[in-house]
DNA sequence: GGGAAAAGCTAACGGCGTTAGATTTTCTAA
DNA sequence: TTAGAAAATCTAACGCCGTTAGCTTTTCCC
C-alpha cells in the first residue's frame, strides 16, 4: 500500500464523514462542497479528485445509508420465526428512521437532499426486495392461500414509508409511529390471511404455529 | 379599485402562476426568483414587493395546493354514505397526487422544494383533521366499538402518504397505488371494526347499513 | 537525480437569493 | 394645474453556490 493511496483513502472517507456530520447538525441544505473542503483543510477543488460532483458525494452517502438500513432489517429478522418477520422488519425500519434521521432523509428523498429521484429509486429497490422476501416467508409459514403477495409487499413498504414520515413529525413521534406500525402490520396480515380461506373452518382461527426461520439472504 | 392595486394583484397572481408552471415543466429545483421575474417581464427585486422571500412564494403555492387537495377530498366524500368515506377520501388523495404532481410534492415535502418543515406540518394538519372527521363518521356509522380512533385516523393518513409516494414511482404507478389503497383501507377498517366486538354475534358479520352522510364541514 | 505524474492552490465563470440606492412613474392635494 | 409625496422599478452589488482552468509544488519511479 503506497502512502499516497493511503492518504487518498483517508481523505475520501473524511469527506463523507464530514458531510454526514454537517447534515446531522444543520440539515442537508447546509452541506456544501466549499464547507466540506474547509472542514477537512483543503481547498474546494480537491473534492473533485474524489467525487465527480456534489451529487456523487450524496449518492455515496445514500448507498451507505441504504446498506445500513437493510442490514438492520435483516438482523432484526434473522433467527426469528417467519411469522414475526413483518412486524420485526417494520420495527427495524422505523427504528432506523428515528435513530438516523439524516441518512433516512437521504433514503426517503426528503427535504431537498439533491439526490436524483432515479438513484433513490434504485437504492430503494433493495429494501423493497427484502421486504418481499420477508412477506413471502411469512406467507409460506402462515398458510395463507394463493393471494397476490406482491400487493401485500408493496403495501407494507408503502405503509412503512408513510409511518416513518409521520414519525418525524413532532406532534406524533416515533413511539406512536411504532405503535401504529404494529397495528398496521397486524391489520394487513390479518386481511391477507383471512381472505383466501372463507371462515368455514373454525379449527384454526389464529394460525400461530412456530416455524422455520427467515433466511438472511437467497 | 385603483388601477394601481389592480396591476399589483395581477402581478401577484402572475408570479404564482409562472412559478407553478415552471415547477410543472422542470421541477421545483428549477424555480428561481430571477427566472420568475424574467418570465413576467420584470427585474428580480420586483418579486420582493410581493413576497418577503422565495420561501414565501412557495408557501403561498403550498397553501393553495393544500386547499385544493382538501376541497377534492371533501367533495369526494360529500353526499356519500359515511361507510364509504374512508375509501373515497383515500381515492381522492391519490388522485390529487397523480393529477397534480407539482403541488403534491409541495404538500408532501418531496424533492427539495425548499419549504420549511414546520410550515408543511401546519398545512398538513388541515388534511389530517379532515381525515379524522371522515374516520369518525365511518365509525359512528359502522357500529365500531370504543376503539382508539386516533390510531385509525393517523394510520390512514400515513398509509395515504406512503402510497402516494409509491404511486409516483414509475415502476409502480398510480393505478396500482389506487388498487393498493383500496385494499389497505379495507384491511384497516376491517381490523378496527373486528376488534371491539368478539365474534360471538353471528347476526351482523358485515355491517353494511346505509346511513347518514358525511357533512362537508363542522 | 531527473523527469513524469499526481496533488494542491488561486482565480474565475455563471448562477443563486437578496439588499441598497438611484431613478422614473404615478397619484394626490393645494 | 402643478408641485411634491409615494410608489414602482431598475441597475449594481454582496456573498454565497457548484464547477472548471491553469499553474505550482510535491511525490514517486526509474
Amino acid at each position: 500500500m503506497g502512502k499516497r493511496e493511503e492518504v487518498r483513502r483517508r481523505t475520501f472517507a473524511e469527506i463523507l464523514d464530514v458531510a454526514g456530520r454537517m447534515a446531522e447538525a444543520e440539515g442537508w441544505q447546509a452541506v456544501t462542497i466549499r464547507r466540506i473542503a474547509a472542514e477537512i483543510g483543503y481547498s474546494a477543488p480537491v473534492i473533485y479528485q474524489h467525487f465527480a460532483n456534489k451529487e456523487a458525494v450524496l449518492r455515496k452517502l445514500l448507498e451507505r445509508a441504504n446498506a445500513d438500513l437493510l442490514a438492520r432489517m435483516r438482523s432484526a429478522v434473522a433467527d426469528e420465526p417467519a411469522a414475526r418477520g413483518p412486524h420485526l422488519a417494520a420495527a427495524a425500519y422505523l427504528e432506523f428512521a428515528r435513530s438516523q434521521p439524516g441518512p433516512y432523509q437521504l433514503v426517503s428523498g426528503g427535504a431537498g437532499t439533491g439526490v436524483d429521484a432515479a438513484t433513490r429509486r434504485a437504492a430503494a429497490a433493495e429494501v423493497l426486495a427484502f421486504t418481499r422476501r420477508v412477506v413471502h416467508a411469512w406467507a409460506a409459514d402462515s398458510a395463507a392461500g394463493p393471494v397476490d403477495l406482491d400487493d401485500a409487499c408493496d403495501l407494507l413498504w408503502g405503509t412503512l414509508h408513510g409511518l416513518a414520515g409521520i414519525g418525524s413529525i413532532e406532534d406524533v413521534g416515533f413511539d406512536r409511529a411504532l405503535h401504529l406500525a404494529e397495528q398496521a402490520v397486524s391489520a394487513l396480515l390479518g386481511y391477507w390471511s383471512a381472505r383466501p380461506a372463507p371462515p368455514a373452518d373454525p379449527d384454526a382461527p389464529h394460525p400461530h404455529t412456530h416455524s422455520p426461520h427467515v433466511r438472511g439472504e437467497k
